[in-house]
DNA sequence: GTTAGCACTCGAATAACAAGAGTGCTAAAA
DNA sequence: TTTTAGCACTCTTGTTATTCGAGTGCTAAC
């Protein structure tokens, strides 16, 4: 499907317009914001021809045209113009995540903070998965005479504590001997190793052991089996609600979709770094007004999490796009930074 | 105000019927539940003259009648009876909350996940506040090469974690004079001693150490400051997507103002253990179409932070005070046992 | 290939109207 | 004095008819 300068140009037209106003634009509307002069008529005609193609809709006989998800696709694909990001813009977003920098969780949750705000629609950013990352150390302290903190350190980066309690008093003696016997057993390990089986094999494996350190190993497994997963951090939901054209039942379908965190991971689970996923494109019946802009991020040369934000079709894929290609390499950068130095 | 039997089981049924329909009743509905027999016309009487003591409001002259804020105020004081929780639901609640009764934080989210749950209301719930708290103890744990973990205990019983840099490979023993210097001079301060301005004037003392531990103080700066304020967990916001009487407006006020945790936990300071505010009572423009029941709980017999519901006016007060409540003893109870095992 | 002109279509806005629910009042009954 | 039946009145909701205007598609002329 080729399509001539003066189709191409209009049909950016009708979607910079109509991403704008999210009006219908009709054959006038046009003609002001071309950079040549034609008639109403000759937009018409070649408008027609747009749908035709089914670049273009129509919501009814005698209103304007509204781009379809294929006229956005094809905008995307060959049209839009990138609006890169402002070396100012860029500067003070790294000034907002640099402190965050050395804590995977707390960077995931600033982007996505920081992505909600600057596109006012709905951003979600996955913190780097541990599935495939192996166990690094695992770290005990006491927090009150019975209680204490095991910390569990991934090569992905992570970090997951978790805080359990023993029928007896502790002592850093006791600390010190969960520390060795389950640094020996379990250091070097897949985190995915780390099962309810084979906790219950470890522990057999204890002997009178086992006794004591039970409290402290299924904080283990709580622990490991939270660093395989990884957090999805949400933000900027409430944007969502500005936008009239999802209507009363759509909007909260989408806060449902929104409110789980495993379909929200799976959607941005994607091959490609960047995808834009227009609509039903996404699959997903809750988002068939909804477009997704997914952008993975690498940790050491690997694909480690994504970034995406969530809106209404009609939305400013230019900007979006070079915003959230910019803060998933900062991401990248910043994570792989963290483990070079480790 | 003085309300005769008659009056009282009026309103009540008013107020029932409509905490049920939403929809304003008329004085037929009203005969049809009440338990002795009288006509509408009689009814609708006795419905004129509790509009006349502003305990009805019609929302015009030949609609059926809608409590007012007075009424719902009069309602709950005199007139509303407790839905008790049953055993069986107690147990079911205590047994989602005791796996995390060990990590304040996560107990108080899982407490706002399951009064959401409950309500189908939002729901809040603030985590022991750290103010009035002492210093119990400050670990480091090494996270990589050059990162370690700051946590700090408090007699709050709240543990808060920061990862730091230096520039620098750490090694044990730089951590455990971090860890020395550290216990000496803060375990025991109140944490609200800890300012930059204390943490500079530390550093000063300190001499040439300072160098080296410069981002360590930084992070006990920040995780004291951390713990200071009580963290704010929210749940089940998008619950009030489906009460329409907010408006589309409303609700966007509404959800805006919920995600300003400050004011939030503002809201919910009160002097006394159990409240409810209604519409205007709340002094928040944002929500005087909404309701608020807060219940503060106490830790080892101190105020120590609050569970509130927050939905529209028309709400099941009855129950929903009952589960307020017994979620607030209960995290009382847990926590206190935490502390009293420390 | 482009444009002016014009009839046509369809939605949105407005008004008019009927139906229905609920009230307030009055006068009779208890 | 209190209660009730009856009835006129009010106000919302839903329906239908009508108008208005934006925008189209088509045709014929440029």
């Amino acid at each position: 499907m080729q399509l001539s300068e003066r189709k191409q140009k209009i049909l950016t037209a009708v979607i910079d317009l109509f991403v704008a106003t999210g009006e219908p634009i009709g054959s006038k509307a046009i003609c002001d914001t071309l950079d040549f002069s034609v008639s109403s008529a000759t937009v018409r005609n070649e408008m027609s021809e747009l749908s035709e193609m089914g670049l273009l809709e129509q919501p009814h006989t005698s209103a304007g045209r509204v781009p379809s998800q294929k006229g956005y696709r094809v905008y995307i694909d060959t049209l839009m113009k990138k609006h890169p990001i402002s070396g100012e813009e860029q500067r003070y977003i790294d000034s907002l995540l640099l402190p965050s920098a050395y804590d995977p969780e707390r960077l995931l949750d600033g982007v996505a903070r920081a992505l909600a705000g600057m596109t006012r629609l709905a951003a979600v950013s996955t913190t780097p998965s541990g599935k495939a990352a192996d166990i690094r150390a695992i770290q005990f302290v006491q927090t009150s005479r019975r209680t204490a903190m095991v910390i569990l350190m991934s090569s992905a980066g992570t970090m997951k504590s978790r805080v359990f309690h023993c029928d007896f008093d502790i002592t850093p003696e006791i600390l010190r001997v969960f520390f060795r016997v389950l640094n020996e057993k379990l250091v070097g390990l897949p985190v995915s190793t780390i099962t309810p089986a084979y906790i219950q094999s470890l522990a057999a494996s204890l002997g009178d052991m086992s006794m004591l350190m039970s409290s402290a190993l299924m904080a283990v497994l709580d622990v490991a089996q939270d660093s395989m997963q990884a957090e999805v951090c949400l933000d900027g939901e409430m944007n969502l609600l500005f936008y009239n054209e999802f209507g009363q039942n759509g909007i909260r379908r989408i806060m449902d979709f929104l409110s789980r965190p495993q379909e929200l991971s799976q959607l941005l689970m994607q091959k490609s770094s960047i995808k834009v996923m227009i609509g039903e494109e996404t699959n997903r019946p809750e988002l068939s007004e909804s477009s997704v802009v997914v952008s993975r991020y690498s940790v050491g040369g690997r694909d480690a999490g994504a970034i995406a934000i969530i809106g209404p079709t009609r939305m400013n894929y230019g900007k979006i796009i070079s915003n959230i290609e910019y803060l998933s390499g900062s991401v990248g950068r910043m994570l792989t930074e963290l483990m070079d130095t480790e």
